[in-house]
DNA sequence: TTTAATCAATACCAAACTGGTATCGATTGC
DNA sequence: GCAATCGATACCAGTTTGGTATTGATTAAA
């Protein structure tokens, strides 16, 4: 139903956890606290983070983790792509690109426009934007002026 | 890995062959030797967007399936929840919203102004777009333009 | 150096979803 | 009545997803 997965959710809500004290190390239990998830998820949604350089975390007795970037420098589409890959809409815009109708699909270019235009979106609400309540308003005009000033290839 | 089904895709594969002639009637071995998909799963797209009444269809003998609108009529989001039901990134902004965890989870409106934005999108690009080569280049422009005048209420 | 705390890697399972196909019934024109 | 055509449903295998558990590696500190 074209959504993203709940532990794209997670991740955003972690993270956003670890933001609220970004100096602090924080464990997998006092996340699994502090936002009500279990530990064994919170692992789970730790290790797409931390691989994906969005999170720091220090091993052995004492560690923990701790936000890699500021909120402002991570953006939407970085958690999504942690969790779900690359982003492709469809099979064609995929690299691996094999459609067995291409002859008669000449549509694919279009659904990669569209999918160019959905990664610029997601790539310009950041962390910040999204956990400042007060942000709600003006990033409805970023958003907007952030789309008048992209240039899209493809589309 | 938000990802639109290749049912769908296929979807408007067959809508752009509807549009080739729009006057005619056309059954469904016709759609399935033009479009190159088995007869079974062009029956299965068809039920899809007949449902969602983009297409009309005629039983019986000489009957077949004709185009319910001009193509400047249809959008990419009419396609998609044909296939897909109702967009929502995440359940929490789903109609039946349920989320365990929203004390700690105040991230929901935000995901339903990208969903929002998303909606926008799609809903403002149509089958006739996406089928004309020729229109590409100007149809960035006009997504760009489309954007600037969508009020989004809860971004 | 031992120990306890902590992250890392992997594996597992059930449930849901997806793509693809088949079957039988209902309609309609000739 | 018959042949052509759409409609509804059901089925199945493969994949994905969410959730959980197990075992191993690392580190600080006693």
């Amino acid at each position: 139903m074209l959504r993203i997965g709940k532990l794209t959710d997670y991740g955003l809500v972690v993270l956003n956890q670890l933001a609220l004290a970004a100096a602090v190390k924080q464990s997998t239990d006092d996340i699994s606290q502090a936002t009500g998830l279990t530990v064994a998820t919170v692992r789970k949604v730790m290790k797409a983070i931390v691989d994906a350089g969005l999170v720091i975390a220090q091993r052995g007795s004492k560690g923990g983790y701790r936000i890699a970037r500021a909120p402002a420098q991570i953006s939407v589409l970085d958690v999504v792509q942690a969790f779900e890959g690359p982003i492709s809409l469809t099979e064609c815009s995929a690299d691996d690109n094999q459609c067995e109708i291409t002859e008669s699909c000449s549509l694919s270019s279009n659904w990669t426009g569209i999918n160019d235009l959905l990664l610029q979106v997601l790539g310009n609400i950041t962390l910040d934007d999204i956990r400042n309540p007060d942000v709600q308003e003006s990033l409805h005009h970023q958003i907007v002026d952030q789309l008048q000033r992209i240039q899209l290839v493809n589309l």
